[in-house]
DNA sequence: TTGAAAGCGCTAACAT
DNA sequence: ATGTTAGCGCTTTCAA
């Protein structure tokens, strides 16, 4: 019992084959004689025997192990999907995660999926590219299975993997309409340098719904100049210096939509750092709902996705992809939700 | 090449035993003509063949992953230190990392552990309680290698593990220090429900402070009322309350020392919302320096963990450790810096 | 310097 | 109903 035992240990003590105990194992049971059965289980209770997942991995060619990718794991908001992804492979179906950090570099990206697979690992969820260029289409063929998360090109391209996002358009819409319900008419979507689809995405969903209020002339999409921004500090640095650029402006917004909650923090710090108001001066609505919202001064109004429901869903279809290969690609879109707080009021005067 | 292709595939193709491309794998290429060298590379090369982690695994008994125990990922305190980490793992030794989140459950925390021996994982840095019970004796003596982080008590009491921990009780030191360098006597250290080594030693670091200022009588310990404060949310929230609880002292301290960044910004933002200025009102010192520093107005003081050092140490250690198991137990201290920013001040009046 | 061969612990096809 | 066996891809000892 010094080292770990094995099925062997388990066969022996039962006074059985080594066969009889896999079958067991693998939910055969049936195969056997009630009897049989519970000299198998007592001897393994017994020995505190546990499979070793290393030996099944060699064996079947599939590890009890999902990736997930991202540009980096300081982002609360892919803290949060971490969290659901992991529950959601463990609790239905054992597996524990792998998790790479690949700061938006495809060199890295193609690293991690490649260690994946020679681990033993076939199921990965992507944020970022990394799904896009030709090397994916390799490992594709030597049996990774992808799901990539709220970037939507993937799917469109390649078509090679499942793809779960939120209806970012949607997203954009809504938290615009609800500026306008409060009369707002010159509103500002603030975004990070460089262009995914689901920032575009949510600029779309922002001028439709400016289009349809009629007020598409006196709004306007900002861009925060900096570089690498997958990262915590840098989006909050961002939002501060969108705040500079906004006040440089001959005419100023009443309202801004933010990319995310953390560019919209930021944004609402430098605001209050140079003396204007939220709402009362300038209105503020974030997208992500993390709990900075909940931080901020006053509280953010934010566009909730549903993360946990998107996670379940996502580690499902790589199962279920595992078992049936040919299944029609999917392309699941969820719709956000407005989380009303305190950083949205009417326009001043 | 649909399947990846195994080492006897590169023999083949070099046309050499399997044994020759092992060795040179293995870093043993000197047992070769340079000839023999030069035609298995190519091989290897043309066929773009990868080694199977999985085969090493269960060969040799060692995976080249590594576990990462943590509460909630959800936790941007431990988003840092697992980027961190991977970073450590990935960067020298090619390992990848598998996330755990236990919410501080022991009975998940164990199943955590017992899976990743069982994928072959031999070393994990842990937070939280996991290394004290027996059952952890019993994981360490087959085979498991782990090193606590910030949690102490570990290597005090079990004497199984290596310890990395900042000098918490430096770090609370540090922080009442700089507050009574700007004069102020009444100061409070705030926390969460629940004693961790970590707290107390930041506690007793205010303390001895406190003691050496000679202002003892007028400070004190408020513990925030809530419950399961691992995640982000919950911390903020508890601030919060904390802000309510300094409100309704008879006598209100003007400084506070709070025990992570997420309930000092909790704090500051239930003071704003009960008109208390910061630092004019009340100055706020967190612990932490995360990104949430920057994101508070006024711009939090803070002390700083040198996380991604610690990281590298602790990686280091497992490694050494898994080469030389009777290598003698560490204990790393870290001493932490303080980031001055803008939320602590001189007191009122 | 190179090759042959014995497993690591398990699964599953096949035999009994 | 149960047992036997051939590997999964690799490392490493031993032999040549």
């Amino acid at each position: 019992m010094s080292e770990s035992c094995t099925i062997a240990d388990v066969a022996r003590a039962a006074g059985v084959s080594i066969g009889t105990v896999s079958h067991l194992l693998n939910g055969r049971a049936n195969r056997m004689t009630a009897q049989t059965r519970a000299r198998v289980e007592a001897a393994i209770a017994q020995l505190g025997y546990r499979p070793s997942r290393a030996a099944q991995t060699l064996k079947t060619g599939r590890a009890s192990l999902i990736g997930l990718l991202v540009p980096s794991i300081t982002n609360p908001s892919y803290g949060a999907l971490a969290r659901a992804v992991d529950d959601a492979a463990h609790d239905p179906y054992g597996y524990r995660m792998i998790l790479g950090n690949t700061y938006r570099d495809p060199e890295q990206e193609r690293s991690f999926l490649e260690d994946l697979l020679s681990h033993g690992a076939r199921g990965v969820i992507v944020m970022s590219s990394a799904t896009g260029g030709s090397a994916f289409a390799e490992l594709a063929r030597r049996g990774l299975v992808a799901v990539s998360y709220d970037t939507r090109r993937i799917a469109a391209n390649a078509g090679f993997v499942d793809h779960v996002a939120v209806d970012s358009v949607a997203a954009g819409r809504l938290a615009t309409e609800h500026l306008c319900g409060f009369g707002h008419t010159r509103i500002a979507l603030l975004t990070a340098p460089g262009r995914t689809i689901s920032r575009d995405d949510k600029i779309a969903g922002f001028r439709a719904a400016c289009d349809a209020a009629g007020i598409t002339q006196s709004c306007q999409v900002l861009e925060g100049r900096g570089q690498s921004c997958h990262g915590d500090a840098e989006l909050v640095e961002l939002g501060r210096e969108l705040a500079g650029q906004v006040m440089r402006l001959a005419v100023r917004p009443t309202a801004a939509v933010a990319i995310n909650d953390m560019l919209a923090a930021g944004f609402m710090a430098g605001l209050r750092d140079r003396g204007i108001d939220v709402p009362a001066d300038i209105s503020v609505i974030g997208m992500d709902d993390l709990f900075l919202g909940t931080l901020t001064v006053p509280q953010m109004t934010s566009i909730q996705y549903p993360v946990q429901q998107m996670s379940r869903v996502m580690v499902d279809r790589i199962m279920r992809r595992l078992a049936e290969p040919d299944l029609p690609l999917m392309e699941a879109l969820y719709p956000p939700t407005l989380i009303s707080r305190a950083s949205v009021g009417p326009p001043p005067g």
